[in-house]
DNA sequence: TAGTGCAGTTAATATTTGTAAATCGTGAGC
DNA sequence: GCTCACGATTTACAAATATTAACTGCACTA
């Protein structure tokens, strides 16, 4: 997202070349409600937007998703860099920037990002442990036993250990679609795999009323 | 891997600073053995290097390992960049570059290689404490049970803790819309936060009659 | 001091989530 | 084909949470 309409139409036209299709947005609120509601597969965020600027939307966006993000910006502070940097961004470029080198660095992204996504058979996080491969989750030592489906969505959960991740995003995980509004096959599996690793009365499987559930493993800990 | 053995040696001494160790090679031919045969969380190439240059390295290395790769030049030309990036660069920095700027981009390289944890996101003021991957918030040493809506607000408080917040601020932050004139909602959810966080009497969030409202957990103690 | 408008609180209503139990669907074994 | 076992899904209702409505009170002003 950019303000700089006339910069936009140009970088479509580039991009377009290289077979990769731009949505525009031309303030922060509503850039970031975009990045939000759509699965993009990558974002650039200009720094300097009306309304939210690029720090802020980068924090917003990181509590929910963990699409690629690369900044753009007129300063050439380093402390601006590292800022963004530190806030989650994946790149950060100055302007001006030539299209080509903009285009060398979405691809260094998407290929990491899609990297990432291929290996990583193993995930953990605080005290549990999956492996993709063989199907199995521990907790600490001991071995919990789930049913595929229950798998599944323990995997795609620990994955996103630590950020909200909404009914929408697990139900396609699960069945490829969106969710339906009334249907409680979700929860009942939320509801067994809390059973299943529930460790001293806390569970670390959140419910946010509106967005979806949260993974934090460690929530038991003080501090 | 780097030629020039001073500049290795003071990057040795800040990164052991950040619990970083670093092994050095200080010609092209080592360097890429050497990455090739022990398991590294990530490389730092310079692109002018005795015997083999950096973008053979690179190209070598990526025939082999998907190991993170960041190079350093002195080289300013885009041409360049885009062509470090193209061979599978993960990112680029060109000399001289602050020791925190190359810290900064390590950190974003290996967040996106799963190798490191997005930090916790806390935020503290006064006694009052909040962390928001959790989503827990602590008054003292006493954990606060706060509800989903009841946490946003909380957090968007205390990341603007000390300045008034105005309706309309708070309403986009929970909703991404503006406020409208007759809702009370915000007022219940203040309200309940109010109650909860409540202690000998005084409360720490204050209405500013026609701007917003104002979280100041030390105001208390004054007066 | 009455009037106006904003903020606070309580209660009601609506919505979302949790979970037990019933039902459905499928594959293994006979 | 039939039955059983098991997991997935749906149903039905309970509990938690969010929103709205209604009322109260306060501060400012004319």
């Amino acid at each position: 997202m950019d303000d700089d309409t006339e910069l936009c139409e140009l970088m479509a036209d580039f991009f377009a070349q290289h077979k990769m299709q731009l949505t525009f947005a031309h303030d922060g609120r509503r850039g970031l409600a975009l990045a939000l509601e759509k699965t993009f597969d990558l974002v650039i965020l200009d720094v300097m937007l009306p309304i939210l600027n690029g720090f802020q939307i980068l924090e917003q966006i990181r509590r929910r998703s963990a699409v690629p993000v690369i900044m753009l910006t007129a300063r050439i502070e380093q402390r601006d860099r590292i800022a963004g940097l530190n806030a989650g961004a994946d790149d950060y470029l100055p302007k001006p920037f030539g299209p080509d080198e903009l285009l060398a660095r979405i691809r260094a992204v998407l290929r990491r990002a899609g990297a990432m996504k291929a290996e990583s058979a193993q995930v953990s996080a605080g005290d549990f442990k999956l492996d993709a491969r063989t199907r199995q989750v521990w907790q600490g030592e001991r071995e919990i036993e789930l049913t595929s489906i229950e798998f599944d969505l323990m995997d795609h959960l620990a994955r996103s250990a630590g950020r909200v991740v909404s009914r929408d995003e697990l139900t396609a995980a699960l069945y490829q679609r969106p969710a339906t509004p009334f249907e409680r096959t979700l929860d009942v599996h939320i509801s067994h795999l809390r059973r299943k690793l529930e460790s001293e009365g806390r569970s670390c499987i959140r419910a946010i009323r509106g967005v979806g559930y949260l993974f934090s493993p460690e929530s038991g800990q003080k501090k």
